[in-house]
DNA sequence: AATTTATGTCAGTCTTGTTGACTTTCCAAG
DNA sequence: CTTGGAAAGTCAACAAGACTGACATAAATT
């Protein structure tokens, strides 16, 4: 009877403070652990996780512009900068003037940017697929639509969209 | 054809490198939508992330010393410590000297600390409480149980438990 | 021609991580 | 009982990576 009154005759106790704190907690283990393979690995190059993000965005968007790269990343163009000109000094980026609008300046990975990214990614992959595999479908699917849920709306057109077979 | 053969039968489409990266992509916009409520109040203040997150672990289980904080943060002592100084200095937490062990202190907060802890974890579970809304009991479900695959083994127990009713 | 846009750079600050050295307290082995 | 090591916590100095602000250059737009 309380509960009917409390939660309006619907099963709400998803929904509890508790329930919610909960869910903060999983999501702050669950972050650092995602981040902790790539992190281990960069500590034997001089870059940092500021480097990675950049680099897994210019993989999966080859030749953005730097702005569309500080959209996403939400960061400032000096903070951006820091990491590019050392990515471009030593070699793993590319950065290509625009054709149509010579102001732009396109990225591009390079060979060993593309390794890096590989190197990167296979680890995080690797972490991600033994945690869907082990939830199964259902589970991705309902872990991919809270996460969508709980990002500010404005940054949901940056997740790219997955390719129909 | 090629299907069943690449995925030994059954559908495994959901772990196809696309859909990691993509959930790799998810995480990143996620989190950083999840922490931008607490980070906004806190310009307010003199506070920072590291000032949230022990205020939250204090907050949830009231009494911890300071070694458990360093297992659940996963950060050095000293940098803890730095964040702990200026809590107690500025009356938001209380640091009481362990009764069998004198030299274990334990925190606990304080009136404004809980008020603080109150108006920071109220914008996250809002945020969090539309996310699960909209998504129904189920997908918050599978959105946990990937959560608790992803995240190092070792941290699960750091997960406050749900108390039954 | 004047203004706006895209990018890059220099300088300085802040938060939050790090390591190293130190004190206090506890406990256990001689 | 003493002594030596381990554990808990503190102080100091440093580094990465974010920030703001000011300014420069080139190209596009009005």
């Amino acid at each position: 009877m309380r509960d009917r009154l409390q939660q309006g005759g619907e099963n709400l106790l998803f929904l509890t403070d508790d329930q919610l704190l909960q869910g903060i907690e999983l999501l702050f283990f669950a972050y650092r652990g995602f981040t902790s393979d790539p992190d281990r690995i960069l500590e034997n190059y001089t870059y940092g996780r500021a480097h990675h993000r950049a680099i897994h965005f210019i993989h999966r968007r080859p030749g953005t512009s730097v702005n569309s790269m500080l959209d996403i990343l939400g960061v400032t163009k000096q903070s951006l900068n820091r990491v590019l000109r050392q990515l471009i000094e030593d070699g793993l980026v590319e950065s290509k003037i625009g054709e149509k609008d010579r102001r732009e300046r396109h990225l591009f990975l390079t060979k060993s940017g593309k390794e890096l990214e590989s190197e990167l990614s296979s680890a995080q992959r690797k972490r991600l697929r033994t945690a869907y595999k082990e939830a199964g479908p259902d589970a991705v699917l309902g872990f991919r639509k809270v996460l969508e849920n709980i990002m500010d709306p404005s940054m949901r057109k940056h997740v790219k969209k997955l390719v129909k077979d």
